[in-house]
DNA sequence: CTCGGTTATATTTTT
DNA sequence: TATAACCGAG
C-alpha cells in the first residue's frame, strides 16, 4: 500500500475536476498526505466542502478504499449532508462506508461486537428522557429522597461521568452526596445491563472500553481505517477524543501486534465556534490533538464565502476579545455590504414589533421569508416575537421543542415495538403496561417491581409470581405482547406497526379522545415513517435499508455480514435520530430559533434579539469558569450566520418570569467596530450605558453562588478515566472585587450582604439605573433572586 | 383513574 | 408569565 508519505502527484488528470474551484488553502487541505492534520475552518469557509472533497479525492486517487475510511460528525444532519454531497461526487454507492455520527458509528460497532461488549443482540437505546425515567426508578428502588437526588440531575451526572470515561468505581468520593451518586450510578448500570439497554453515553463508553481492553480488536481497526475525518472537532468531549485515539495510533504507539502506523486523523474545527462546553465539549482537545499527534499540518481556512465585510468585521472584532484563541480572522472579497443595524426598543413587546416590521420590509423587497432568521439566546424569548408574528399573520417556524420521536404517543407506540424485540426492557414495560388503561394501578406495579427486585429479574419475567386479580391483568398484558410478537413475525414493518397500533388499543384510545386528533395523525405518520425503510435483498437474506442515512448500522456489516431485523433497524433509527421537530415545511416562513440551534445554518438576513446583559451574555454564565467567553463565541456564531444583512436589537425592559426586568445593553455591542454599525436609535440614551454586571468580578465572598453545578466534577483528578488529561484544572484565582459605581446612593455594591424586611438576608448581584430608576438584583436564597426598586425597597447592608 | 388546585421553577442541547 | 409536576378529592 501507499506509504503514508506518498507525495501528492503534481498533476491529477481524472480528479482535477474534483479539485477545481478550490482556493489554495482548501486545495492544500484536501490533498494533504495521510498524516494527522488540523484544519481550522472559520465560519462559512467551505468546511463541509473540504471534508467531502477530501474523501472523494482519497477514494478516487485510490489512496484508500471505501472500507478504509471513517468520517465522524455530531449530528445526523451533518452526516446526511456529507453522504448526499458524496454520492453526487462519486460514481459508486457510498453505502456501507463508515460515515456517521459518533453515536451512530458506536451503535454499528456494538451491533457487530455485541457479544464481546456483553450486550444482548437486541439491545435497545435509551434516549435522554428514557434515561431519566430509568434513573428515577433506581432512586425510588433505593428509597432515596427525590428532592435530594433529582432524577434529571442524577442522569446528568451519570452522563457527565461516562463522558469523562468514569465508571462508578472511578468516581472520586469527596462527600456523602457523591458517595450516594456513585451508588446510584452503579445501580443504574446494573439495571441497564439487566434490561439490555444502553444510553447515549454508554454507546460511546462501551465501544471505547472494548477497544481499549482488546489489543487485537484495536489493532484490527487501526489497520483498517487508514483515514479518519472528524467534523466539528471543537465539540468533542473527553470520551469522544479518547474513542478516536483507539482508531488512530499516536506517533510511537505500539500495539499488541507491533508498531502501529500513526493514525491519519483529519480534524476539522473552529475553536471560535465552540459553544457546547456546558455539555462536556472540550475545545482543549484541539490543542491536545496537535501535541499528542505531533500535527505537522495545520491549515487555516479564513476566506469566507458567506457574508459581507461589515458582518465579518463585526465578528472578527468581537471574538478578538477572547483569550487563548488559536487565532483566525475571517476575510471576504465581497465588499463591505450593508452596515450592521442596531436598534434599541423601550420594551420587549416593541422589540418584537420592530423585528416584525423590518422582516416584512425585507420580504417586500424580495427576500424570501425562509431566508430571514430571528435568533435569541433562550427559548423563553421566542414567545413575544411569535405573538407579534402571529397577530400580524406572518408565517413563521419555530425550531426546537418536541421532536417527532419524543412525542408521548410515539413513545408509547415505540414501547410496544421495543417489547416485541426485547420483553425485558422495563422502561418500555412500565410505559405501556397500563396504557391504554387496563386497570393496572400503581400499587400492582409496585408489587411487581418488588418481586423483580428481589429476584433480580425483569418485570416481564416476574409477572408469573404476582398473584391475585392484579396478577391476572398483568398476565394478560404479557400475553398481549407475546401475541403481538407472534402475529407480526415475518411481516413487513408497516404491517407490524399497524397491527401494534390496532391491537394494543393505542389508536382507539386517541381516536376516542377529544383532543386526540393530532396524536392519531402522528401515529399514522409513524406508519409512513416505516414506509421509508426499503426492504431489499442481499446476502441471501432480507436486508433493511434507509433511503440515505446508513449511519445506524442497518446494512450488513462489511466485516461480519451481521444483519438485523427491520423492526430492530427501525427502533435504532428512532432512538438515534429523534426526527425533525414538527415543521410547517413547504411554507415560506420566517425562521425562529436559539443561537445554538442556528449553528451551521446561514440566512440572507439575521436578527439577533435580546442583546442585553443577563440575557446575552446570560447571567448564569457568570458562574461558569469560561462562561463569558463561551457567550461571546455564541454571539460570534450568531453574527456569522448572516449573509447580507444583520440586525442587532435590545430592549430597555423585558418581561421575564412574570416580572419586568431592566437590563443594560449587552457588552457585546460595545465590542463591535463602530464603523461597521449603524445605530437606528441614538447610541447614547436610555440608561443602558454604564457598568457591566455580574461577570469578571465575582460575586464577592459570601454569596453562596458559584455552586455552578456544571457537569464533569472530575476535572484533573487523575484517579482514573483518561490518564493523560494533562492540563490541571485552571483554578481561576478569585479576582479582587471590581470597583463599581454606586447608582443607588445607598452604599450598596455588588457582593454586599443586605437585609430586607420581608425576604431576609440576601446578596446583591447587580445594580442598575440611577436616581428614581435605581434597581438592585438581590439573591435571597430561599426567596429566590429578585429585582428591587431602590426607591421603594429598604435594603440594609449587613457588616460581617 | 382522573380531575383540579397548588406549588416550584425558570439557559443553551445532539445523540 | 407559563408550565410542569405533584397531591388530594371524587
Amino acid at each position: 500500500m501507499l506509504p503514508s508519505s506518498s507525495p501528492v502527484p503534481a498533476t491529477l488528470p481524472p480528479e482535477s475536476r474534483l479539485l477545481a474551484n478550490l482556493n489554495p488553502e482548501q486545495l492544500a487541505a484536501v490533498t494533504l498526505p495521510a498524516e494527522p492534520a488540523l484544519i481550522l475552518a472559520g465560519a462559512g469557509s467551505g468546511k463541509t466542502r473540504v471534508l467531502t472533497t477530501r474523501i472523494a479525492w482519497l477514494l478516487q486517487t485510490g489512496q484508500v478504499s471505501p472500507g478504509g475510511l471513517m468520517a465522524v460528525t455530531f449530528t445526523n444532519k451533518a452526516a446526511k449532508e456529507m453522504l448526499t454531497r458524496l454520492s453526487a461526487m462519486l460514481p459508486f454507492n457510498v453505502r456501507g462506508m463508515w460515515i456517521g455520527t459518533f453515536h451512530g458509528l458506536c451503535n454499528r460497532f456494538l451491533r457487530a461486537h455485541w457479544k464481546q461488549a456483553n450486550l444482548p443482540q437486541t439491545f435497545q437505546i435509551l434516549d435522554a428522557g428514557d434515561a431519566v425515567s430509568a434513573v428515577k426508578r433506581v432512586i425510588r428502588a433505593m428509597q432515596l429522597d427525590e428532592e435530594r437526588f433529582v432524577p434529571k440531575q442524577v442522569a446528568w451526572f451519570i452522563a457527565g461521568a461516562k463522558e469523562d470515561g468514569l465508571r462508578p468505581k472511578d468516581i472520586e468520593v469527596r462527600d456523602a452526596q457523591t458517595q450516594k451518586l456513585a451508588e446510584i450510578y452503579q445501580a443504574y448500570e446494573d439495571q441497564c445491563q439487566r434490561e439490555g439497554v444502553v444510553d447515549f453515553a454508554e454507546l460511546m463508553l462501551r465501544s471505547f472500553e472494548l477497544l481499549r481492553d482488546d489489543p487485537h480488536l484495536r489493532a484490527h481497526y487501526r489497520a483498517r481505517f487508514r483515514h479518519i475525518l472528524v467534523d466539528e472537532f471543537q465539540d468533542t468531549n473527553r470520551l469522544q477524543y479518547a474513542w478516536l485515539k483507539m482508531f488512530a495510533a499516536m506517533p510511537g504507539e505500539r500495539d499488541a501486534l507491533g508498531e502501529a502506523a500513526t493514525g491519519a486523523i483529519f480534524a476539522v474545527g473552529d475553536d471560535d465556534q465552540s459553544i457546547y462546553a456546558f455539555r462536556g465539549a472540550r475545545v482543549g482537545n484541539m490543542a491536545d490533538f496537535e501535541r499528542e499527534y505531533r500535527v505537522r499540518h495545520r491549515i487555516k481556512l479564513e476566506r469566507n464565502y458567506r457574508s459581507f465585510g461589515n458582518i465579518l468585521d463585526s465578528a472578527n472584532a468581537l471574538i478578538e476579545h477572547n483569550t487563548g484563541r488559536l487565532g483566525k480572522n475571517l476575510r471576504t472579497e465581497a465588499g463591505p455590504g450593508e452596515p450592521v443595524r442596531v436598534h434599541e426598543s423601550p420594551s420587549d413587546f416593541a422589540e418584537a414589533q420592530w423585528v416584525l416590521e423590518q422582516a416584512e420590509q425585507l420580504h417586500r423587497a424580495g427576500t424570501a421569508r425562509a431566508e430571514i432568521a430571528i435568533l435569541y439566546r433562550s427559548n423563553a424569548q421566542s414567545r413575544v416575537i411569535e405573538t407579534a408574528l402571529f397577530n400580524a399573520g406572518v408565517p413563521y417556524r419555530v425550531h426546537g421543542g418536541l421532536r417527532f420521536f419524543e412525542r408521548a404517543e410515539i413513545k408509547h407506540a415505540l414501547a410496544y415495538l421495543r417489547l416485541i424485540e426485547n420483553p425485558d426492557d422495563d422502561t418500555s414495560f412500565l410505559r405501556v403496561v397500563n396504557f391504554p388503561a387496563r386497570g393496572i394501578g400503581a400499587r400492582s406495579v409496585e408489587q411487581l417491581q418488588d418481586i423483580a427486585r428481589a429476584t433480580g429479574r425483569s418485570l416481564h419475567q416476574s409477572v408469573g409470581a404476582l398473584g391475585g386479580a392484579a396478577g391476572t391483568k398483568m398476565a394478560n398484558f404479557v400475553r398481549l405482547v407475546a401475541g403481538l410478537r407472534e402475529d407480526t413475525r415475518g411481516r413487513t414493518l408497516r404491517e407490524i406497526i399497524e397491527h401494534v397500533l390496532d391491537t394494543s388499543g393505542l389508536i382507539d384510545f386517541y381516536r376516542a379522545e377529544r383532543e386526540g386528533q393530532d396524536r392519531v395523525e402522528n401515529l399514522e405518520e409513524l406508519v409512513n415513517a416505516a414506509e421509508s425503510f426499503v426492504t431489499v435483498e442481499g446476502f441471501g437474506r432480507e436486508v433493511v435499508a434507509l433511503p440515505v442515512d446508513e449511519t445506524a448500522g442497518l446494512l450488513p456489516d462489511a466485516d461480519t455480514g451481521e444483519i438485523i431485523s427491520p423492526l430492530a433497524a427501525f427502533l435504532t433509527h428512532a432512538a438515534l435520530e429523534a426526527g425533525d421537530n414538527q415543521a410547517q415545511a413547504g411554507q415560506d416562513a420566517i425562521q425562529m430559533m436559539t443561537v445554538h440551534a442556528a449553528k451551521g445554518l446561514e440566512f440572507d438576513a439575521v436578527f439577533i434579539t435580546g442583546l442585553e446583559e443577563s440575557l446575552f451574555p446570560h447571567e448564569n454564565a457568570a458562574a461558569e469558569p469560561d462562561g463569558l467567553e463561551e457567550e461571546r463565541r455564541l454571539m460570534y456564531v450568531a453574527i456569522t450566520r448572516a449573509r447580507q444583512r444583520l440586525h442587532l436589537s435590545f430592549s430597555q425592559t423585558r418581561m421575564l418570569h412574570g416580572q419586568t426586568r431592566y437590563h443594560a445593553r449587552s457588552r457585546f455591542l460595545a465590542e463591535l467596530p463602530e464603523g461597521a454599525l449603524k445605530w437606528l436609535t441614538p447610541k447614547e440614551g436610555g440608561f443602558s450605558g454604564g457598568f457591566s454586571g455580574g461577570f469578571g468580578g465575582g460575586f464577592g465572598s459570601g454569596s453562596g453562588f458559584g455552586g455552578g453545578s456544571g457537569r464533569g466534577s472530575s476535572y484533573g483528578g487523575g484517579s482514573s478515566g483518561f490518564a493523560r488529561s494533562a492540563a490541571p484544572a485552571p483554578a481561576p484565582a478569585p479576582l479582587p472585587p471590581r470597583r463599581e459605581p454606586d447608582p443607588s446612593g445607598q452604599g450598596l455594591r455588588k457582593g454586599l450582604r443586605v437585609f430586607h424586611n420581608k425576604f431576609g438576608e440576601g446578596v446583591v448581584l447587580a445594580l442598575e439605573g440611577s436616581g428614581a430608576d435605581a434597581r438592585a438584583q438581590v439573591s435571597f436564597g430561599r426567596h429566590g433572586t429578585k429585582w428591587l426598586a431602590l426607591s421603594v425597597a429598604k435594603l440594609t447592608p449587613i457588616d460581617d
